[in-house]
DNA sequence: ATGGTATTAACCGATTCGGTCAATGACACA
DNA sequence: TGTGTCATTGACCGAATCGGTTAATACCAT
Protein backbone atom coordinates (compact mmCIF):
# COMPACT_ATOMS: atom_id res chain seq x y z
CA UNK A 1 0.00 0.00 0.00
CA UNK A 2 0.84 3.33 -0.43
CA UNK A 3 2.45 5.24 2.82
CA UNK A 4 0.80 8.48 2.10
CA UNK A 5 -2.22 6.98 3.37
CA UNK A 6 -1.04 7.68 6.77
CA UNK A 7 -0.02 11.64 6.05
CA UNK A 8 -3.85 12.56 5.32
CA UNK A 9 -5.30 13.99 8.21
CA UNK A 10 -6.41 11.89 10.98
CA UNK A 11 -10.27 12.42 10.19
CA UNK A 12 -10.02 11.45 6.91
CA UNK A 13 -8.16 8.31 7.56
CA UNK A 14 -11.12 7.07 10.03
CA UNK A 15 -13.79 7.73 7.27
CA UNK A 16 -11.55 5.43 5.24
CA UNK A 17 -11.39 3.25 7.35
CA UNK A 18 -15.09 3.44 8.33
CA UNK A 19 -16.43 3.06 5.26
CA UNK A 20 -14.48 0.06 4.62
CA UNK A 21 -15.73 -1.62 8.05
CA UNK A 22 -19.48 -0.76 7.00
CA UNK A 23 -19.45 -1.78 3.23
CA UNK A 24 -17.61 -5.09 4.18
CA UNK A 25 -19.92 -6.35 6.94
CA UNK A 26 -22.86 -5.73 5.06
CA UNK A 27 -21.49 -7.65 2.46
CA UNK A 28 -19.06 -10.61 1.02
CA UNK A 29 -15.70 -9.60 0.65
CA UNK A 30 -16.20 -10.33 -3.32
CA UNK A 31 -19.84 -8.78 -3.18
CA UNK A 32 -18.56 -5.40 -1.71
CA UNK A 33 -17.63 -2.83 -4.29
CA UNK A 34 -14.98 -0.67 -3.96
CA UNK A 35 -17.21 2.23 -5.31
CA UNK A 36 -19.57 1.83 -2.65
CA UNK A 37 -16.53 2.16 -0.31
CA UNK A 38 -15.38 5.12 -1.98
CA UNK A 39 -18.45 7.26 -1.90
CA UNK A 40 -18.90 6.75 1.81
CA UNK A 41 -15.73 7.67 2.68
CA UNK A 42 -16.59 10.99 0.53
CA UNK A 43 -13.30 10.56 -2.18
CA UNK A 44 -13.63 8.98 -5.92
CA UNK A 45 -12.69 5.44 -5.90
CA UNK A 46 -9.56 6.14 -8.11
CA UNK A 47 -8.10 7.61 -5.17
CA UNK A 48 -8.88 4.89 -2.96
CA UNK A 49 -7.05 2.61 -5.24
CA UNK A 50 -4.06 5.06 -5.13
CA UNK A 51 -3.88 4.57 -1.64
CA UNK A 52 -4.16 0.77 -1.98
CA UNK A 53 -3.45 -1.26 -5.19
CA UNK A 54 -6.47 -3.12 -4.93
CA UNK A 55 -8.98 -4.44 -3.39
CA UNK A 56 -7.43 -7.32 -1.46
CA UNK A 57 -4.81 -5.02 -0.11
CA UNK A 58 -7.65 -2.52 1.75
CA UNK A 59 -9.20 -5.48 2.57
CA UNK A 60 -6.14 -7.33 4.74
CA UNK A 61 -5.22 -3.53 5.75
CA UNK A 62 -8.82 -3.18 7.51
CA UNK A 63 -8.57 -6.64 8.60
CA UNK A 64 -4.93 -5.12 11.02
CA UNK A 65 -6.38 -2.57 11.80
CA UNK A 66 -9.06 -4.31 13.82
CA UNK A 67 -6.40 -6.32 15.76
CA UNK A 68 -4.35 -3.20 16.51
CA UNK A 69 -7.40 -1.11 17.30
CA UNK A 70 -8.98 -3.65 19.51
CA UNK A 71 -5.39 -5.07 21.29
CA UNK A 72 -4.84 -1.47 22.19
CA UNK A 73 -8.17 -0.23 23.62
CA UNK A 74 -8.21 -3.60 25.29
CA UNK A 75 -4.63 -2.80 26.79
CA UNK A 76 -5.02 0.47 27.62
CA UNK A 77 -8.53 0.14 29.79
CA UNK A 78 -6.49 -1.69 31.86
CA UNK A 79 -9.40 -4.50 32.35
CA UNK A 80 -6.58 -6.85 32.43
CA UNK A 81 -5.34 -5.44 36.04
CA UNK A 82 -8.79 -5.52 37.75
CA UNK A 83 -8.68 -7.29 41.02
CA UNK A 84 -11.46 -8.77 40.53
CA UNK A 85 -13.95 -10.66 37.64
CA UNK A 86 -16.51 -7.60 38.36
CA UNK A 87 -14.59 -4.93 37.28
CA UNK A 88 -12.44 -6.89 34.60
CA UNK A 89 -15.79 -7.41 32.74
CA UNK A 90 -17.49 -3.99 33.05
CA UNK A 91 -13.65 -2.67 31.78
CA UNK A 92 -13.72 -4.87 29.19
CA UNK A 93 -17.26 -4.24 28.07
CA UNK A 94 -16.35 0.17 28.45
CA UNK A 95 -13.09 -0.53 25.87
CA UNK A 96 -15.48 -2.29 23.41
CA UNK A 97 -18.53 0.10 23.60
CA UNK A 98 -15.60 2.83 23.54
CA UNK A 99 -14.49 1.61 20.34
CA UNK A 100 -17.53 0.98 18.68
CA UNK A 101 -18.51 4.54 19.38
CA UNK A 102 -15.27 4.97 17.12
CA UNK A 103 -15.97 2.23 14.65
CA UNK A 104 -19.92 1.33 14.37
CA UNK A 105 -19.08 -1.10 12.46
CA UNK A 106 -15.97 -2.88 13.52
CA UNK A 107 -17.56 -5.95 15.09
CA UNK A 108 -20.18 -6.65 12.08
CA UNK A 109 -16.94 -6.41 9.98
CA UNK A 110 -14.70 -8.84 11.62
CA UNK A 111 -17.35 -11.47 12.37
CA UNK A 112 -17.87 -11.39 8.53
CA UNK A 113 -14.28 -11.47 7.78
CA UNK A 114 -13.92 -14.41 10.01
CA UNK A 115 -16.20 -16.51 8.38
CA UNK A 116 -15.69 -15.70 4.34
CA UNK A 117 -14.45 -18.28 2.75
CA UNK A 118 -13.66 -16.83 -0.09
CA UNK A 119 -10.14 -18.56 -1.59
CA UNK A 120 -8.95 -15.00 -2.62
CA UNK A 121 -8.68 -13.83 1.17
CA UNK A 122 -9.39 -17.39 3.44
CA UNK A 123 -6.11 -18.24 3.91
CA UNK A 124 -4.64 -14.31 4.51
CA UNK A 125 -6.91 -13.62 6.96
CA UNK A 126 -6.72 -17.17 9.04
CA UNK A 127 -3.04 -16.02 9.42
CA UNK A 128 -4.02 -12.31 10.50
CA UNK A 129 -6.63 -13.58 12.83
CA UNK A 130 -4.56 -16.51 14.39
CA UNK A 131 -2.66 -15.12 17.14
CA UNK A 132 -5.19 -12.61 17.73
CA UNK A 133 -7.95 -15.27 18.67
CA UNK A 134 -6.36 -16.97 21.89
CA UNK A 135 -5.76 -13.44 23.44
CA UNK A 136 -9.31 -12.50 23.23
CA UNK A 137 -11.30 -11.93 26.54
CA UNK A 138 -13.05 -15.64 26.01
CA UNK A 139 -15.53 -18.26 26.82
CA UNK A 140 -12.50 -19.85 28.53
CA UNK A 141 -13.27 -19.44 32.20
CA UNK A 142 -11.07 -17.29 33.99
CA UNK A 143 -8.59 -18.27 37.34
CA UNK A 144 -11.42 -17.53 40.09
CA UNK A 145 -11.04 -18.32 43.80
CA UNK A 146 -13.92 -19.72 45.51
CA UNK A 147 -13.49 -17.97 48.56
CA UNK A 148 -14.44 -14.39 46.92
CA UNK A 149 -17.68 -15.51 45.98
CA UNK A 150 -20.58 -16.48 48.24
CA UNK A 151 -21.14 -20.29 49.22
CA UNK A 152 -22.53 -22.79 47.02
CA UNK A 153 -22.39 -20.58 44.04
CA UNK A 154 -21.69 -22.67 40.60
CA UNK A 155 -18.61 -20.27 39.42
CA UNK A 156 -18.87 -22.01 36.43
CA UNK A 157 -22.24 -20.87 35.38
CA UNK A 158 -21.93 -17.77 37.26
CA UNK A 159 -19.30 -16.97 34.85
CA UNK A 160 -21.12 -18.03 31.51
CA UNK A 161 -24.06 -16.07 33.09
CA UNK A 162 -22.25 -13.09 32.53
CA UNK A 163 -20.31 -13.85 29.88
CA UNK A 164 -23.06 -14.63 27.50
CA UNK A 165 -25.22 -11.37 29.16
CA UNK A 166 -22.42 -9.02 27.83
CA UNK A 167 -22.12 -10.84 24.67
CA UNK A 168 -26.03 -10.26 24.39
CA UNK A 169 -25.70 -6.62 25.17
CA UNK A 170 -22.66 -6.58 22.24
CA UNK A 171 -24.84 -7.83 20.10
CA UNK A 172 -28.18 -5.88 20.61
CA UNK A 173 -25.63 -2.97 20.15
CA UNK A 174 -23.84 -3.80 17.24
CA UNK A 175 -26.97 -4.26 15.54
CA UNK A 176 -29.54 -1.53 16.27
CA UNK A 177 -26.19 0.66 15.26
CA UNK A 178 -27.20 3.92 17.67
CA UNK A 179 -24.58 3.55 20.40
CA UNK A 180 -25.03 6.26 22.88
CA UNK A 181 -21.98 5.50 25.18
CA UNK A 182 -22.92 6.86 28.08
CA UNK A 183 -26.64 5.06 28.90
CA UNK A 184 -24.82 2.15 27.67
CA UNK A 185 -22.50 2.09 30.63
CA UNK A 186 -24.49 3.06 32.89
CA UNK A 187 -27.03 0.41 32.31
CA UNK A 188 -24.41 -2.27 32.08
CA UNK A 189 -22.57 -0.82 35.48
CA UNK A 190 -26.35 -1.58 36.78
CA UNK A 191 -26.20 -4.80 35.49
CA UNK A 192 -22.55 -5.45 36.87
CA UNK A 193 -23.76 -4.18 40.47
CA UNK A 194 -26.50 -6.33 40.40
CA UNK A 195 -24.00 -9.22 39.77
CA UNK A 196 -21.53 -8.25 42.53
CA UNK A 197 -24.86 -8.19 45.00
CA UNK A 198 -26.20 -11.05 43.63
CA UNK A 199 -22.24 -13.09 43.71
CA UNK A 200 -19.92 -11.53 45.73
CA UNK A 201 -18.48 -12.95 49.41
CA UNK A 202 -19.38 -9.53 51.52
CA UNK A 203 -18.11 -10.69 54.77
CA UNK A 204 -14.82 -9.84 53.08
CA UNK A 205 -12.17 -9.82 56.15
CA UNK B 1 -46.08 -16.97 -7.02
CA UNK B 2 -46.96 -20.59 -8.65
CA UNK B 3 -48.98 -22.43 -6.34
CA UNK B 4 -47.26 -25.65 -8.01
CA UNK B 5 -44.84 -25.13 -5.41
CA UNK B 6 -46.61 -26.38 -2.63
CA UNK B 7 -47.33 -29.44 -4.63
CA UNK B 8 -43.65 -30.63 -4.55
CA UNK B 9 -42.02 -32.97 -1.93
CA UNK B 10 -41.93 -31.41 1.26
CA UNK B 11 -38.24 -32.09 1.55
CA UNK B 12 -37.79 -30.33 -2.04
CA UNK B 13 -39.19 -27.56 -0.71
CA UNK B 14 -37.54 -26.94 2.47
CA UNK B 15 -34.20 -27.09 0.46
CA UNK B 16 -35.29 -24.60 -2.07
CA UNK B 17 -36.53 -22.32 1.44
CA UNK B 18 -33.30 -23.18 3.26
CA UNK B 19 -31.37 -22.25 0.10
CA UNK B 20 -32.74 -18.85 -0.11
CA UNK B 21 -32.45 -18.38 3.86
CA UNK B 22 -28.47 -19.11 3.44
CA UNK B 23 -28.26 -16.88 -0.03
CA UNK B 24 -30.08 -13.60 1.33
CA UNK B 25 -28.57 -14.13 4.87
CA UNK B 26 -24.98 -13.32 3.52
CA UNK B 27 -25.77 -10.53 1.23
CA UNK B 28 -27.53 -7.87 1.00
CA UNK B 29 -31.03 -8.58 -0.84
CA UNK B 30 -29.24 -6.83 -4.02
CA UNK B 31 -26.25 -8.56 -3.73
CA UNK B 32 -27.33 -11.81 -3.51
CA UNK B 33 -27.42 -13.69 -6.37
CA UNK B 34 -30.59 -16.23 -7.73
CA UNK B 35 -28.43 -18.52 -9.30
CA UNK B 36 -26.49 -19.06 -6.07
CA UNK B 37 -29.85 -19.90 -4.58
CA UNK B 38 -30.36 -22.30 -7.33
CA UNK B 39 -27.39 -24.12 -6.79
CA UNK B 40 -27.55 -24.34 -3.53
CA UNK B 41 -31.21 -26.15 -3.69
CA UNK B 42 -29.77 -28.35 -6.26
CA UNK B 43 -32.39 -26.98 -9.11
CA UNK B 44 -32.04 -24.88 -12.13
CA UNK B 45 -32.27 -21.07 -12.12
CA UNK B 46 -35.06 -21.26 -14.68
CA UNK B 47 -37.42 -23.55 -12.50
CA UNK B 48 -36.70 -21.08 -9.84
CA UNK B 49 -38.36 -18.46 -11.76
CA UNK B 50 -40.91 -21.36 -13.01
CA UNK B 51 -42.63 -20.59 -9.47
CA UNK B 52 -41.36 -17.64 -8.15
CA UNK B 53 -42.08 -14.57 -10.84
CA UNK B 54 -38.99 -13.19 -9.68
CA UNK B 55 -36.29 -12.37 -7.34
CA UNK B 56 -38.55 -10.14 -5.17
CA UNK B 57 -41.50 -12.35 -4.99
CA UNK B 58 -39.17 -15.27 -3.87
CA UNK B 59 -37.91 -12.80 -0.86
CA UNK B 60 -40.79 -11.87 0.25
CA UNK B 61 -42.02 -15.29 0.07
CA UNK B 62 -39.10 -16.38 2.42
CA UNK B 63 -40.14 -13.52 4.77
CA UNK B 64 -43.53 -14.39 5.22
CA UNK B 65 -42.23 -18.01 5.92
CA UNK B 66 -39.97 -16.71 8.48
CA UNK B 67 -43.24 -15.41 10.26
CA UNK B 68 -45.23 -18.69 9.85
CA UNK B 69 -42.12 -20.57 11.24
CA UNK B 70 -41.30 -18.89 13.88
CA UNK B 71 -45.40 -17.90 15.23
CA UNK B 72 -46.44 -21.66 14.80
CA UNK B 73 -43.17 -22.99 16.35
CA UNK B 74 -43.58 -20.30 19.42
CA UNK B 75 -47.54 -21.25 19.81
CA UNK B 76 -46.69 -25.12 19.49
CA UNK B 77 -43.81 -24.87 22.30
CA UNK B 78 -46.65 -23.31 24.63
CA UNK B 79 -44.40 -20.92 26.57
CA UNK B 80 -47.09 -18.47 27.27
CA UNK B 81 -48.95 -21.21 29.07
CA UNK B 82 -45.81 -21.81 31.42
CA UNK B 83 -46.67 -21.24 34.78
CA UNK B 84 -43.30 -19.02 35.70
CA UNK B 85 -40.74 -17.37 34.04
CA UNK B 86 -37.87 -19.99 34.23
CA UNK B 87 -40.16 -22.35 32.26
CA UNK B 88 -41.10 -20.19 29.78
CA UNK B 89 -37.52 -18.74 28.94
CA UNK B 90 -36.75 -22.78 28.86
CA UNK B 91 -39.34 -23.40 26.21
CA UNK B 92 -38.75 -20.20 24.47
CA UNK B 93 -35.57 -20.21 23.52
CA UNK B 94 -36.59 -24.66 23.07
CA UNK B 95 -38.56 -23.85 20.23
CA UNK B 96 -36.03 -21.32 18.99
CA UNK B 97 -33.22 -24.20 18.87
CA UNK B 98 -35.67 -26.09 16.96
CA UNK B 99 -36.62 -23.91 14.62
CA UNK B 100 -32.77 -23.22 13.76
CA UNK B 101 -32.15 -27.15 14.07
CA UNK B 102 -34.23 -27.30 10.60
CA UNK B 103 -33.56 -23.76 9.83
CA UNK B 104 -29.73 -22.91 10.31
CA UNK B 105 -29.71 -19.58 8.52
CA UNK B 106 -33.30 -18.60 9.73
CA UNK B 107 -32.06 -16.09 12.46
CA UNK B 108 -29.55 -14.17 10.02
CA UNK B 109 -32.01 -14.01 7.37
CA UNK B 110 -34.26 -12.20 9.20
CA UNK B 111 -31.91 -10.21 11.05
CA UNK B 112 -30.21 -9.07 7.25
CA UNK B 113 -33.51 -8.89 5.73
CA UNK B 114 -35.28 -6.23 8.59
CA UNK B 115 -32.11 -4.06 7.98
CA UNK B 116 -31.77 -4.03 4.51
CA UNK B 117 -33.08 -0.57 3.28
CA UNK B 118 -33.03 -1.61 -0.40
CA UNK B 119 -35.37 0.94 -2.01
CA UNK B 120 -36.80 -2.45 -4.13
CA UNK B 121 -37.72 -4.42 -0.82
CA UNK B 122 -37.65 -2.00 2.25
CA UNK B 123 -41.67 -0.96 2.64
CA UNK B 124 -42.90 -4.54 1.82
CA UNK B 125 -40.45 -5.87 4.44
CA UNK B 126 -41.81 -3.88 6.76
CA UNK B 127 -45.60 -4.27 6.05
CA UNK B 128 -44.75 -8.15 6.59
CA UNK B 129 -42.77 -7.82 9.81
CA UNK B 130 -45.01 -4.91 11.46
CA UNK B 131 -47.52 -7.32 13.32
CA UNK B 132 -44.89 -9.61 14.02
CA UNK B 133 -42.85 -7.22 16.31
CA UNK B 134 -44.92 -6.77 18.89
CA UNK B 135 -45.95 -10.11 19.97
CA UNK B 136 -41.79 -11.04 19.95
CA UNK B 137 -40.99 -12.47 23.30
CA UNK B 138 -39.05 -9.29 23.92
CA UNK B 139 -37.11 -7.02 26.20
CA UNK B 140 -40.27 -6.08 27.69
CA UNK B 141 -40.59 -7.09 30.85
CA UNK B 142 -43.28 -9.47 31.15
CA UNK B 143 -45.85 -9.30 34.90
CA UNK B 144 -43.90 -10.80 37.48
CA UNK B 145 -45.11 -10.94 41.18
CA UNK B 146 -42.27 -10.21 43.75
CA UNK B 147 -43.62 -13.23 45.82
CA UNK B 148 -42.47 -15.70 43.41
CA UNK B 149 -38.85 -14.53 44.08
CA UNK B 150 -36.59 -13.82 46.75
CA UNK B 151 -36.43 -10.85 48.45
CA UNK B 152 -34.53 -7.92 47.70
CA UNK B 153 -33.79 -9.19 44.36
CA UNK B 154 -34.43 -6.67 41.66
CA UNK B 155 -36.75 -8.34 39.09
CA UNK B 156 -35.55 -5.66 36.59
CA UNK B 157 -32.49 -6.85 36.57
CA UNK B 158 -33.08 -10.26 36.82
CA UNK B 159 -35.11 -10.35 34.03
CA UNK B 160 -32.63 -7.83 31.62
CA UNK B 161 -29.96 -10.52 33.03
CA UNK B 162 -31.22 -13.85 32.02
CA UNK B 163 -32.94 -11.96 28.56
CA UNK B 164 -29.23 -10.81 27.20
CA UNK B 165 -27.91 -14.48 28.57
CA UNK B 166 -30.31 -16.12 26.34
CA UNK B 167 -29.69 -13.41 23.42
CA UNK B 168 -26.02 -13.98 23.47
CA UNK B 169 -27.08 -18.12 23.59
CA UNK B 170 -28.84 -17.96 20.29
CA UNK B 171 -26.20 -15.39 18.67
CA UNK B 172 -23.20 -17.68 19.61
CA UNK B 173 -25.69 -20.30 17.78
CA UNK B 174 -26.28 -18.58 14.95
CA UNK B 175 -22.67 -17.71 13.81
CA UNK B 176 -20.79 -20.77 14.97
CA UNK B 177 -23.47 -22.52 12.12
CA UNK B 178 -23.48 -26.28 14.13
CA UNK B 179 -26.22 -26.72 16.02
CA UNK B 180 -26.25 -29.72 18.39
CA UNK B 181 -29.88 -29.18 19.80
CA UNK B 182 -29.43 -32.20 22.45
CA UNK B 183 -26.12 -30.22 23.64
CA UNK B 184 -27.11 -27.07 23.61
CA UNK B 185 -30.34 -27.61 25.44
CA UNK B 186 -28.91 -29.25 28.46
CA UNK B 187 -26.21 -26.89 29.00
CA UNK B 188 -29.53 -24.03 28.53
CA UNK B 189 -31.47 -26.39 31.30
CA UNK B 190 -28.11 -25.75 33.86
CA UNK B 191 -28.42 -22.09 33.08
CA UNK B 192 -32.12 -22.33 33.99
CA UNK B 193 -31.90 -24.32 36.99
CA UNK B 194 -29.05 -22.17 38.55
CA UNK B 195 -31.04 -19.21 37.86
CA UNK B 196 -33.82 -20.97 39.41
CA UNK B 197 -32.27 -21.91 42.64
CA UNK B 198 -30.70 -18.23 42.48
CA UNK B 199 -33.56 -16.09 42.10
CA UNK B 200 -36.95 -18.33 42.88
CA UNK B 201 -38.51 -17.90 46.20
CA UNK B 202 -38.22 -21.55 47.84
CA UNK B 203 -40.26 -21.52 50.94
CA UNK B 204 -43.51 -21.40 48.77
CA UNK B 205 -46.66 -22.47 50.75
C1' DA C 1 3.53 31.40 -14.73
C1' DT C 2 5.55 27.10 -12.95
C1' DG C 3 6.15 22.88 -10.93
C1' DG C 4 4.69 19.39 -8.03
C1' DT C 5 1.16 16.98 -5.61
C1' DA C 6 -3.58 15.46 -4.50
C1' DT C 7 -7.62 14.09 -6.73
C1' DT C 8 -10.77 12.86 -10.22
C1' DA C 9 -13.67 11.81 -14.58
C1' DA C 10 -13.83 8.94 -18.18
C1' DC C 11 -12.98 4.78 -19.80
C1' DC C 12 -12.10 -0.48 -20.55
C1' DG C 13 -12.63 -5.45 -20.89
C1' DA C 14 -14.49 -8.94 -18.24
C1' DT C 15 -17.93 -10.71 -15.55
C1' DT C 16 -22.42 -11.14 -13.49
C1' DC C 17 -27.08 -10.22 -13.18
C1' DG C 18 -32.29 -11.00 -13.63
C1' DG C 19 -35.15 -12.91 -16.62
C1' DT C 20 -36.83 -15.49 -21.05
C1' DC C 21 -37.70 -19.30 -24.04
C1' DA C 22 -37.27 -23.11 -26.86
C1' DA C 23 -35.88 -27.57 -26.11
C1' DT C 24 -35.42 -31.78 -23.35
C1' DG C 25 -36.58 -35.38 -20.15
C1' DA C 26 -39.87 -38.26 -17.56
C1' DC C 27 -43.81 -40.59 -17.25
C1' DA C 28 -48.70 -42.08 -18.08
C1' DC C 29 -51.80 -43.94 -21.11
C1' DA C 30 -53.19 -45.78 -25.53
C1' DT D 1 -44.29 -47.68 -29.96
C1' DG D 2 -46.56 -43.27 -30.43
C1' DT D 3 -48.45 -39.31 -28.12
C1' DG D 4 -49.69 -35.89 -24.94
C1' DT D 5 -48.70 -33.64 -20.49
C1' DC D 6 -46.04 -31.57 -17.32
C1' DA D 7 -41.68 -30.77 -14.74
C1' DT D 8 -37.15 -29.19 -15.65
C1' DT D 9 -33.28 -27.34 -17.96
C1' DG D 10 -29.41 -25.25 -21.10
C1' DA D 11 -28.51 -21.65 -23.79
C1' DC D 12 -29.10 -17.17 -24.49
C1' DC D 13 -29.86 -11.86 -24.02
C1' DG D 14 -29.36 -6.98 -22.95
C1' DA D 15 -28.22 -4.39 -19.16
C1' DA D 16 -25.67 -3.41 -15.31
C1' DT D 17 -21.62 -3.77 -12.39
C1' DC D 18 -17.06 -4.87 -11.32
C1' DG D 19 -11.89 -4.05 -10.46
C1' DG D 20 -8.54 -1.51 -12.19
C1' DT D 21 -6.03 2.07 -15.45
C1' DT D 22 -4.85 6.45 -17.24
C1' DA D 23 -4.84 10.88 -18.80
C1' DA D 24 -6.48 14.97 -17.33
C1' DT D 25 -7.67 18.39 -13.78
C1' DA D 26 -7.79 21.01 -9.39
C1' DC D 27 -5.08 22.87 -5.82
C1' DC D 28 -1.43 25.28 -3.79
C1' DA D 29 3.23 27.10 -2.74
C1' DT D 30 6.70 29.45 -4.78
Amino acid sequence: MNDKFFDLPKEKQERIINAGFRVFSRNSYKKSPVQQIADEAGISKSLLFFYFKNKKELFLFLMKKVEEITTQALLASKCYEASNIFDMMYLGLQAKVGIMKDYPDITNFSVKAYYDDDPDIRDDVRKIVQPYTQLETNQSIPPLDPKDFKEGIDLRLMYRDMYLASEGYIWQMSQTGVIDVARILQEYKEMIDFWRELYARKENT
